[in-house]
RNA sequence: GCGCCAGUAGCUCAGUCGGAUAGAGCAACGGAUUUCUAAUCCGUAGGUCGCAAGUUCGAAUCUUGCCUGGCGCACCA
């Protein structure tokens, strides 16, 4: 990529001198035009060693760059207040446009097999909206990991065993037999609808989980049932809890059997199995965690709900622990917070709870502004945000709807192509090409790309996916207004061509990786 | 009481590895259309980056303390 292609053109350029500089350097991207391209912070970092002044660093730095063919071939340095400022030249940069694909794009090989694991809902009521955030954020992040050549896998958890789900039955059958749900059990209109059914309510309500994530884009590899972890054959339970009492985190206390959490920086030790000599919840999520490793993953990503978070401590530390056993090795362990979701209509909170029949769906928001607005809204904002959503916004504002803007630029794109055939394109100018500010401005941002996905996927951001499409949308707009196609001589035409093609390659991906469509036209 | 997250423009939020003068969208106001789809573009206005100290050439960003809001603190799941 450009990026990597300047830093490693200077690092070069920059270690042959005796300037003393043998680290790598790293460009920023400069906020102000009169900046250039990019620039770089090495006089700052030299300033030390070298006992000079930055700007006097500076000037030598730029001195040595200039003197440098490869690097005079595709810009110019200039000092400014201590910061190495380089400006690319338009027959340089568009050399690397032009040969710049999708397809090329080269991204660092690794070993490291991810499993990403969210929503994970409890199969005893339908989703919300906050589940709708983990499943569009980590569906679009196992995406994002897939495309810069990360081996990755999507796993949903479903907790069918224990007393919530035996509770989820007495509610149903309790309703269907006309003696009332029990205490503390479930309410709502989708109990007594479950109640009216034949089937078997739990599976019906995975079934309708499962068609509203498929609704909304959100597929997984595999669905995993706490059920399955004991078998007759294999007790995953067991085998996890007997390792870690080999490894020595195991002990038992007042009738019961912990597990010493506080090792690994948990508040208090946690109890797996009860004085009554059953399994807690934790303890199936111990076996749960142990057989992703048991299967090979090395960098499992967990996507929580913020109402959840009091248990990443306890699977942090079971994490760690099995760190001790052999087959183990070099495991990381990331978990997201996502933040709740609220909603809102006409300003006024609208209130979710199981327990009540009260309560706005998942699914009533997609049928109501969409799936591709449902995406990008809550694919939108960092997860450890709390997202405020207001859907009498989102509908009112449908005209100028973000989701709408940026679909919008590659539908005009794909427009202007199907007016044009690729006759136009031999037109093309190799060299004196000349670049107007906004076809330099959608240049560049192209080119950045392949930079966004690679540290995106890094961070395990993929809302920086949507922050850099709606950028790029924008600036497509731009040059759209000011740089006419049709219209315009042969070679620019083909130049410009060039570019719209380009373009509506990375929406394309811009738009896979988030799960929204993309329109030829609107 | 303890823990996690947040606090940036009227509202909703970006802000990379600490960089130069703080960034968008919406809302407000003023403009642009004989045109390749105006679902667009241009401009104006709007700031004590919660508060206070510290680290340093430089802090919205890192450290510490405090304030406010959300969430969580079971031998429930």
């Amino acid at each position: 990529m450009l990026k990597r292609e300047i830093e490693r053109i200077i690092t070069n350029s920059l270690s042959k001198s005796d300037i003393g500089f043998s680290s790598e350097i790293v460009l920023e991207a400069p906020r102000f035009l009169e900046h250039g391209d990019y620039a770089t912070n090495v006089a700052f970092q030299l300033a030390k060693t070298l006992k000079r002044s930055p700007m006097e660093i500076a000037d030598k730095v730029c001195g040595i760059l200039n003197q440098d063919s490869g690097f005079s071939e595709l810009g110019k340095a200039s000092p400014l207040n201590g910061f190495v400022n380089i400006a690319l030249n338009n027959q340089g940069l568009w050399t690397r446009f032009f040969a710049w694909s999708v397809d090329k794009m080269d991204f660092p090989e690794s070993d490291d097999r991810f499993l990403v694991e969210y929503v994970s809902a409890n199969p005893t009521g339908p989703l919300h909206i906050g589940h709708g955030r983990w499943a569009v954020i980590g569906s679009s992040l196992v995406h994002l990991l897939k495309r810069v050549g990360i081996k990755a896998d999507s796993e949903f958890y479903i907790n069918d065993a224990g007393n919530q789900v035996n509770l989820f039955y007495a509610s149903v059958t309790g309703v269907r037999d006309g003696k009332g749900v029990p205490e503390n059990g479930y309410h709502g209109a989708y109990i007594a609808e479950l109640a009216k059914s034949d089937q078997d309510p739990l599976q019906a309500m995975l079934t309708s989980q499962r068609q509203v994530l498929k609704g909304l884009g959100v597929e997984f590899d595999e669905w995993f049932k706490e059920s399955s972890l004991i078998q007759p054959q294999i007790n995953n339970v067991e085998r996890a809890i007997s390792e870690l009492k080999g490894l020595g985190f195991i002990y038992e206390s007042e009738g019961a059997v912990w597990f010493k959490s506080t090792d690994f920086g948990d508040d208090k030790d946690r109890v797996v199995i009860k004085a009554d000599g059953s399994y807690t919840y934790f303890a199936s999520d111990i076996a749960y965690h142990y057989t992703k490793l048991t299967r090979g993953y090395t960098r499992l990503v967990n996507l929580f709900g913020a109402d959840h978070h009091g248990y990443v401590h306890r699977i942090k530390a079971c994490v760690k622990a099995f760190k001790g056993i052999n087959f183990v090795d070099d495991v990381t362990f990331k978990v997201i917070i996502g933040q709740l979701v609220n909603l809102f209509r006409d300003g006024q909170p609208v209130r979710m709870s199981k327990r009540t029949g009260d309560m706005i769906m998942l699914e009533d928001v997609m049928d109501e502004i969409g799936v591709d607005a449902t995406r990008y809204f809550l694919l939108e904002k960092s997860p450890d945000t709390h997202l405020d959503f207001d859907l009498s916004l989102a509908v009112k504002q449908s005209s100028d709807n973000p989701v709408f803007y940026v679909q919008y630029a590659y539908a005009r794109i794909c427009n202007i192509l199907s007016k044009l055939d690729d006759g136009q394109l031999n037109a093309i100018k190799k060299d004196g090409i000349e670049l107007s500010p906004s076809e330099r401005d959608v240049v560049l941002e192209v080119l950045r790309f392949e930079d966004v996905i690679w540290h995106s996927a890094l961070q395990l951001s993929p809302h920086k996916v949507v922050h850099y499409t709606y950028i790029l949308a924008k600036s497509f707009h731009l040059f759209y207004e000011f740089n006419p196609i049709l219209r315009a001589e042969p070679h620019q035409q083909a130049q410009r061509i060039i570019i719209l093609k380009q373009l509506q390659l990375v929406f394309k991906e811009c738009f896979g990786i988030l799960g929204i469509s993309a329109p030829q036209s609107m």
